[in-house]
RNA sequence: CGGGGCGUAGCGCAGCCUGGUAGCGCACCUGCCUUGGGAGCAGGGGGCCGUAGGUUCAAAUCCUAUCGCCCCGACCA
């Protein structure tokens, strides 16, 4: 392609919203360009390097027996409403009606249509197991679009679902696709760590996001240096420290009450009484599905609204609102952890009754000291509620303390097993041998494709532009003309068809100054840059550049091809000793 | 949805306070010239100043409303 044809038009300077690498250089680099927000056109360059995404990602499904389908956007509601899901989910998914009123949703992902599909073809034991993918537009109303690429409102992802005859069937499939998104991310340059991640209310008992870490990521995970155990802030469990107990809980004095005006955060009581965190009682009132509940926390911690989520089974969780609480004659800051009458509520299990706390009194301006968890009020309901910390130690080995570090969610797997196939939902079932019906296990996994693009980006950047790697760069090869002579134009000519017939070879042919045309050439990030000019035409050699590290090489025409043979091999990104799940037999 | 910021040419910005002609750099077009890190000279095209009302003889500028975009947070199957 010859550069003056193939409609990029970098800017020297990015727009004043983009503010991550990769949303700067995607602009910059005439990769993408927006809409609105959150919407972007993918410009030849962009569309270019999501389809290579888009190849490594067929190739690793097919490998393992994936077989692509397309499923509608548009969507009838009534699937969505058989699933829940139509009333579950907020704003996030669009809802309209077509001319005759009928209601319709655009697909946020493809559960229900995919698994109307199996219900309708999935007969017999001899049909499993089935993994069906697509690569597919979805609609998703973000609140907040952010970043350019990393998060949009509608975007494509591939989408995969398998369908199992039991548990341990998924349970042995699912290592073949976690490994197969282990070796899609590698392939295009990211080293994926997996972590245990929420299932949320897709339900399900397993799920791994795979995150690449960065500073623009948005979500922060856990990893323990010492065992590699690694989850999502979510889910993630550590020892809670134990508070030092009082030196005779029995003699404990009794709770009394202390005047508080106006002092109503953890961190304005510690200021007050001149203590650590630790020595307080957290009480924090939600609305969950509707009814009241109060979730208590030991100071120092916060509380996981995914953990207590979870643990109320809770399909909507929010904070109350004070007029609620006011309206129960309740105060926001004063709230204390003794049973209110009708009011569930759930205790931490940071709480323990070793040591005296202080707590909210449930009167205005007021709280209580030496309160003793257990003599003054009962620890009814106890379970982990709270937000891992930096440091706290290891639950799994024990033996080191937990580090957050934030990162991309590039990929997302789950077992979801038969919320999709149940019978309240889409009631899916097969016979089996014996000819007894027996109801299908699903597993769905997804990446988003633009994201993947973007993440790419973050991680292979510098100040000059993007530095793909080989494997998903819209061109291999720039080939730089230097000057106009006709001796160094007819041999990039000559060059350009030469290394056409090897390798896609962007030709940069325009009569642009050499400074703009390096530049270029550094922004739009292309692997490796071939340079003709008056110089090295004189001498019969040509100048091999490699983005990613810099190395240049000048050697004659003649060993140029075999050359570059070489330098692309070795730039072939590797898929060995990746944390590989083992695959039974 | 809460907090903050910004809307003037494709991009980056000035002008607004103190009302009266819309400007600069880059990009774009023509010609000459130039080609190893965002050259040079000459000429040229392009903006109802986000939108709608209001004040005024007169509004990019003052007032009101509204829309859009970005950032932080909440949210995120």
């Amino acid at each position: 392609m010859r550069y003056s044809q193939a409609f990029i038009h970098t800017l020297f300077e990015a727009p004043k919203e983009a503010e991550t690498p990769s949303h700067i250089f995607l602009l910059r680099g005439s990769y993408v360009y927006p809409l609105a927000a959150g919407l972007y056109s993918l410009l030849p360059l962009g569309h270019r390097a999501a389809e290579k995404i888009k190849r490594i990602v067929r190739e690793e499904l097919d490998a393992i027996g994936g077989l692509e389908v397309t499923m509608p956007v548009v969507n009838p509601a009534e699937i969505w409403k058989k699933t829940g899901r139509y009333f579950n989910i907020g704003d996030e998914l669009i809802r309209f009606k077509d001319r005759r009123e009928r209601e319709f949703v655009l697909a946020m992902t493809h559960e229900e249509v995919v698994t109307d599909m199996a219900k309708q073809f999935v007969r017999s034991y001899r049909d499993l197991p089935v993994m069906l993918y697509q690569i597919q537009t979805k609609i998703r109303d973000e609140a907040r679009p952010r970043a350019g690429l990393l998060r949009v409102r509608e975007f494509q992802m591939k989408d995969a679902y398998s369908f199992h005859h039991d548990f341990e069937d998924l349970d042995a499939y699912y290592p073949k696709i976690f490994n197969a998104y282990l070796r899609i991310f590698a392939r295009c340059g990211l080293n994926a760590t997996p972590i245990e991640a929420d299932s949320g209310i897709m339900g399900g008992s397993g799920s791994h996001e795979f995150m690449l870490e960065s500073a623009s990521g948005e979500d922060d995970f856990v990893i323990c240096p010492a065992c590699g155990y690694s989850a999502n802030t979510e889910k993630a469990v550590g020892i809670k420290p134990e508070r030092l107990p009082c030196e005779d809980v029995g003699a404990a004095p009794a709770m009394e009450k202390v005047g508080t005006p106006s002092v109503k955060t953890i961190a304005a009581l510690m200021e007050f009484f001149g203590c650590s965190g630790e020595n307080f009682i957290k009480t924090v009132a939600y609305v969950a599905d509707g009814k009241l509940v109060l979730a208590v926390v030991r100071g120092d911690f916060n509380i996981s609204a995914t953990k207590l989520a979870n643990y109320l089974k809770a399909v909507n969780l929010d904070y109350a609102p004070e007029k609620t609480l006011f309206e129960m004659g309740l105060n926001a800051g004063f709230l204390s952890p003794f049973a209110i009458d009708g009011v569930r509520t759930v205790f931490d299990s940071s709480l323990t009754g070793s040591a005296l706390y202080i707590a909210g009194a449930n009167e205005l301006d007021m709280h209580l000291k030496n309160v003793l968890p257990g003599r003054d009020f009962e620890l009814k309901e106890t379970a982990d509620i709270s937000e891992v910390r930096e440091g706290d130690r290891c639950s799994a080995c024990g033996g080191a303390d937990l580090q957050i570090r934030r990162g991309i969610e590039l990929g997302h797997t789950f077992k979801l097993g038969t919320k999709y196939t149940a019978r309240d939902s889409m009631d899916v079932t097969f016979l089996d041998g014996s000819g007894e019906p027996n109801r299908v296990v699903m597993g769905c996994y997804g990446i988003g494709v633009e994201r993947l693009l973007a993440s790419v980006i973050e991680k292979w950047h510098d100040e000059g532009g993007m530095q793909f790697p080989v494997t998903i760069a819209p061109y291999q090869i720039i080939l730089s003309q230097l000057g106009n002579q006709p001796e160094v134009v007819a041999m990039a000519e000559r060059l350009y068809l030469k290394l056409g017939l090897a390798w896609e070879v962007l030709y940069d042919d325009r009569s642009e100054s050499a400074g703009v045309k390096l530049k270029d050439a550094d922004l739009i990030g292309i692997p490796v840059r071939v340079v003709i000019s008056r110089k090295l035409e004189k001498t019969g050699d040509v100048e091999i550049k490699i983005r990613q590290t810099g190395e240049v090489i000048i050697c004659p025409e003649s060993e140029f091809e075999e050359k570059l043979g070489v330098i692309f091999k070795k730039l072939e990104p590797s898929t060995a000793s990746l944390p590989y799940m083992a695959e039974g037999a």
